[in-house]
This record gives C-alpha cells, sequence and structure tokens, in this order.
DNA sequence: TGTATGTCTGTAACCGGTTACACATTGAGG
DNA sequence: CCTCAATGTGTAACCGGTTACAGACATACA
C-alpha cells in the first residue's frame, strides 16, 4: 500500500505538507499544492482510514444494531440509515442482536474498540446500562427511550386507526393481539388500539403473543380462533402475526373480510402481496432510518438538534383484509 | 478510555508485558500474570482494536457488499455471513451496491482504507479490475466468477427441475422469463430449464426481463399474458417475477394452478406465505452465507482450501402453484 | 531600517497498540 | 564453579497518519 511518506517522497516534500493538501488546511504554495496532487493522483494514494482514527481517536464508522435483519421489516429501516449514512461518507458496521443482551454488548464492545463515533440501536432495553455509560451519541430506531435521542412511529395512533378501521368497518366482536410485552412500541398500539374501543363501548379480547416470529404466531392466530371463534375483526401487533391470522382464518373456511377482517401494523412488502392484500398500519420504515441516521450524523458533528425524539406518523392502508366502506 | 499503558501502570510492569498478557504470547511469570489480569479486570480494560489494526496492518472487519438489503433474498445470505463471522470474532461493514459500480468502488476503497482483512461481494462483474486488482481475499456470493472463489447455487440443476415439474405436471406450452442477461447464475437457470425443454421436445417460449425488481416484475408479467394468453405453464427467473405473475394470472381471471401452473426460485420467506403458496426452486440462500464466510476465514486464516469455488444443491419445494402429482 | 504580520514548510511528538532486542535471573548439567 | 539454555521483563522502534511548533522568507508599515 502507498503511505503518505511515498507521496511525500515523490512529491519532494514532507509529510505534513501532503497532509496539509489532502485535509486543505493551513498554508500551501499553489504550486506545492499541484506537485501534491499529481503525486496522490499518480500513486493512486488514499489515506489510511486507521492511522487517521488512531490519532483523532475518532473514525467514520458508525455502529448499527438490530435484532434481525431477516424480519422484513428491518431491511427497510437499515437501507434508510445507510443512505443517509452514506450521503455523509460515514459506513456502517452492522450486527443483528437477536435481542440478545449478551450479543448486545458484544457488539457494543466491538463498536467501541473500532473507534466508531455513534450507534443506532433497536434494543428492547434502551435504558439499560450497557447504553447509559457509553459516551458516544446513541440514536435508538424503532424503540423509545426515556430521554434519549430515539426516532420511533406513533404506535399508539396506529392502535387507535387500526380499532377505529374495524369499527367504521362493521367489526363488532374484535381481539386484539397484545405484543411483546417487553417491547414499548408494541405495548403502545395495544394500548391506542384498546383505548379507542373502550371508548365506544365496543366489547374486545386479547391474546398475548411473545414474539413476532412467524413460526409463534402460527400458534398464536391458531389459539385466537379456538379462544373467540365468533371474532370478526383482528387487530394483530404486526404484519407478520397478521399474515398468520389471515391464513388460520382461510384455513377454517371464513371469508375475508365478509366473515373477519384483519388489520396488521407496519406495512412490510409482503403485506400488499397477499391474497387478500393485507390491510395495515403503516410505519415509514425507510424514513425512520434515514431520520435516525440525520440525527446521529447532527450529534456527532456537533450542529444543534431541536427535537431529540422523532416520532413518525402512521396511516391505515386500506386493502382487501378490511371490507370497503361506501 | 483506558488504555495499555493504564493498565500497565496500574499493574506495575512495563506495556509490553501487559501485551504479552492480552495475547497470551510470549514469556511471562505467573505471578505477573495474575497481577496484570487483575488489573485489566479492575480498569475494564479491552484493547482498542485501531491501534492494533494499524500496527498488524490487518484488523477483524470483513467488507459484504450486497446489491440490496431491501430485496427479500438479500438478508439471508447477510444472517449467513454475519453469524459465520461472529462466530470467529470478525464483524462486517455493510454496504448495499444498488448494482451500481461507482458505488462497489466507492465502498471497496473504503474497505481497503479500514483495512478489512477480506470482502465478501455479490457484484454482477467478478470480473471486472476492481476486484483483480485487490490484494485482499475476496470471495463472491451467489455469483460465479471464472476462476475465483465463489459460492453459489446450482442455477442450471434449478432451471431443469423447474421445467421437469412442469412438464411432468402436464404443462404443454410453457413460458420462460428470462432473468437479468448481465446475471451469470439468472443466465444458468434460463438455460438449465432451456434444455430440458428442448430436450422433451416441447414448445416454450422466452419473455425478457432486465431486473428483479417488482413494479418491473409487474409489467413483464402483463407482457407475458398479452403475447402469450395459452400459456399453462412459467418458469420465472425469481421468485419476485413469480409472484408478480401470479397476481397478474388471479386478476385475468385464470385458476392457479389448474389454468397455469408457476414455478419461482429463490424461496424466499414470502413464497410460503403467498395464497396460493408458490411453488418455487429453493437455494439455501442462509447457508450459502455461511459457507462464503467459511471460505473466507479460511483464505484469512491461511488455512488451505479445497474447493475455492462452492455450488450449492437446489431442490423443487412443491406448494400449490403446481398440480398434484398423483 | 526595524518590526510586525502573513505565508510556507519541515521536524518531531503523538495516538495505542505490537514486537525485536537487550539484559537479568534462574536452574540444569558437566 | 562455569556454561548454556530457558525464563522473565523492559526499552524503544514501528504502524501511518495529524498537528504543535519553530524557523525561513516576503511584504507592509511606521
Amino acid at each position: 500500500m502507498t503511505t503518505i511518506k511515498d507521496v511525500a517522497k515523490h512529491a519532494g516534500v514532507s509529510v505534513a505538507t501532503v497532509s496539509r493538501v489532502i485535509n486543505a488546511i493551513g498554508y500551501v504554495h499553489e504550486d506545492t499544492r499541484r506537485k501534491v496532487e499529481d503525486a496522490v493522483r499518480e500513486l493512486n494514494y488514499t489515506p489510511n482510514e486507521v492511522a487517521r482514527s488512531l490519532y483523532k481517536r475518532k473514525s467514520r464508522l458508525i455502529g448499527l444494531l438490530l435484532p434481525d435483519i431477516t424480519n422484513p421489516y428491518f431491511p427497510q429501516l437499515a437501507r434508510g440509515v445507510e443512505d443517509r449514512m452514506q450521503e455523509s461518507g460515514f459506513r456502517l458496521i452492522f450486527g443483528n442482536s437477536d435481542e440478545s443482551k449478551e450479543k448486545e454488548k458484544d457488539y457494543i464492545q466491538t463498536f467501541i474498540q473500532n473507534n466508531v463515533v455513534g450507534l443506532i440501536s433497536s434494543t428492547n432495553d434502551p435504558d439499560s446500562s450497557a447504553y447509559a455509560s457509553l459516551n458516544l451519541p446513541v440514536v435508538f430506531l424503532d424503540r423509545i427511550a426515556s430521554d434519549r435521542p430515539s426516532v420511533y412511529a406513533d404506535g399508539r395512533e396506529g392502535g387507535r386507526l387500526a380499532a377505529e378501521a374495524l369499527v367504521e368497518r362493521g367489526s363488532k366482536r374484535i381481539t386484539i393481539l397484545q405484543g411483546p410485552e417487553h417491547i414499548r412500541t408494541a405495548q403502545d398500539r395495544f394500548r391506542g388500539a384498546a383505548e379507542l374501543l373502550e371508548g365506544k363501548a365496543i366489547d374486545y379480547h386479547i391474546v398475548h403473543t411473545a414474539s413476532f416470529a412467524f413460526a409463534d404466531a402460527e400458534k398464536w392466530a391458531r389459539q385466537l380462533f379456538k379462544q373467540h371463534p365468533d371474532t370478526d375483526g383482528v387487530i394483530a401487533s404486526n404484519d407478520i402475526v397478521a399474515t398468520a391470522v389471515l391464513h388460520e382464518a382461510l384455513r377454517l373456511g371464513k371469508k375475508v373480510p365478509h366473515d373477519v377482517q384483519i388489520v396488521g401494523f407496519d406495512d412490510i412488502p409482503l403485506s400488499s402481496l397477499l391474497s387478500p392484500a393485507l390491510s395495515t398500519i403503516r410505519q415509514p420504515a425507510y424514513d425512520m432510518g434515514r431520520a435516525a441516521a440525520e440525527l446521529l450524523i447532527a450529534f456527532v458533528e456537533g450542529t444543534p438538534v431541536v427535537n431529540r425524539t422523532i416520532q413518525m406518523p402512521v396511516a391505515f392502508v386500506e386493502r382487501d383484509t378490511t371490507r370497503k366502506m361506501l
């Protein structure tokens, strides 16, 4: 690899001068600058980021920690983060945490060891000491942290919208699948839906669920229709679970949306491709990723930040698992 | 941050000794070792990877370059890579190339600047100079490079299996959606299918497609049924395209699989969730990711490697877009 | 003419590790 | 008791950048 010394020798100047040229800092004579630039070009030189990072104690790397990139919701978040970071010349060190504190700690550890300048995380426990003790800017994505920077969607409004959609379209006996208790955003959705139904004095039941995995979701779907066979409206905790419910309903010979209406949450790409296509509450995942990146960059670069927590809007996406309104 | 100097002072030894203890290299007296270990624990010290990387000119970082993590096929590859790398203590710098040579070069550049020890890439042009001139181990994933390490699925056999499945199940007028011409694996699938149909002297048509994106796929699906309305069997270049074809067929009022049979390629998670569920040729994406990581690790660590190119088996997954055989 | 200021450049210390080398100590074997 | 190898430890150079500082020179101004 060619180093700054090679360039210096080739251009007949000192390394300090080369450094000044590359970073466009301090005084450099026009002629000298040209000589150095020529040398850089001829030797095809690019500075070693590691050496830079060592001296400055700062890299151009950002840590990104997601539960599981295989879950169709997260690639969009990741892509949003990546695109925005890329625009400002930051690169991502990426890890799947599988919601394991152990793995999370491990990753945070190596992030620090690699001098990352910031961290974006979708952890279930933003208030854990692992984050509090970090003297690095951290942005929580799709998660809510008390009093720490975060970007998330308005789950409560989403829950409300889902419930409202079902009620308006005539569901009388609604079942809410309550998402994992340890995920605050999931609980917000649940709360929003429950509040609206309470307000309208509509009868509803709750089925508890503990994860967002499809394999588990099938189990809860079966349980749902066994416990509440006369349900005519289901609010699922996300689109994966909604898909499982849809499948189970069809398997039981129910007509969707005639016999049962179903509303999901997230609007993952899959949702529009199902038959019938899934009605759902859309979260702007890609934009949330971008927003989180934007926020982190502001912290890293010391730009003043007005809103440290950003709540993104949600919207009801009407497809074919809810009845058409006249 | 606590450095090796702090530990040395705290333990009353030199930095060299601390280094020896951490790396378990050279002679260190038992008592000294304990003192150092205590100091490490008390100060909660972890070595700075950047400094290490600078001296050794090698990091514990691997570059991973995928076209687009948002495409549901790639997260599984990525996850396979990540899991295997994680087991050996390597971390990933991740980038989306969008099949753009520009972005690819950019990423490769910064990978090198960050002293990555290896690179896994799903590029469309493995033989480009950008890779040839690299003096880094590179493994091509889901792509075929002439004479360079790569991991991919047996596309030709896959194409053959797809065609065979349709023929066995009675399709007489088959249309093959030929995938993007610049993607070798896609062409292999096409070739495999065409060969089998030639062999059986079955009439078939070809519709050209240029990408794997869903929006485009819908267009080709419409074109397909317009140009060949009597088609009773479709071999799609991947599951995304197959999904679009399925939608279009249903929209046109065709019964699937009675009127038209459809076979996809990849077996992305979506496929089993469609109604009717998609019959497809399964590629073991997760395992391919793992295999690529495994191969790269062997190169990095200098382990002798017997097979530099690994072809993974494919299998026909029978679901509901093909007729049941008796 | 003397001094201050601005321009230009190089030397060397520094970032936090690793390791070559020198040196001291110990124990075994003759 | 001497020699030699094995063991244990520290000093300092090195990785490839950045930057504080000093010195040289030119120009402006009193």
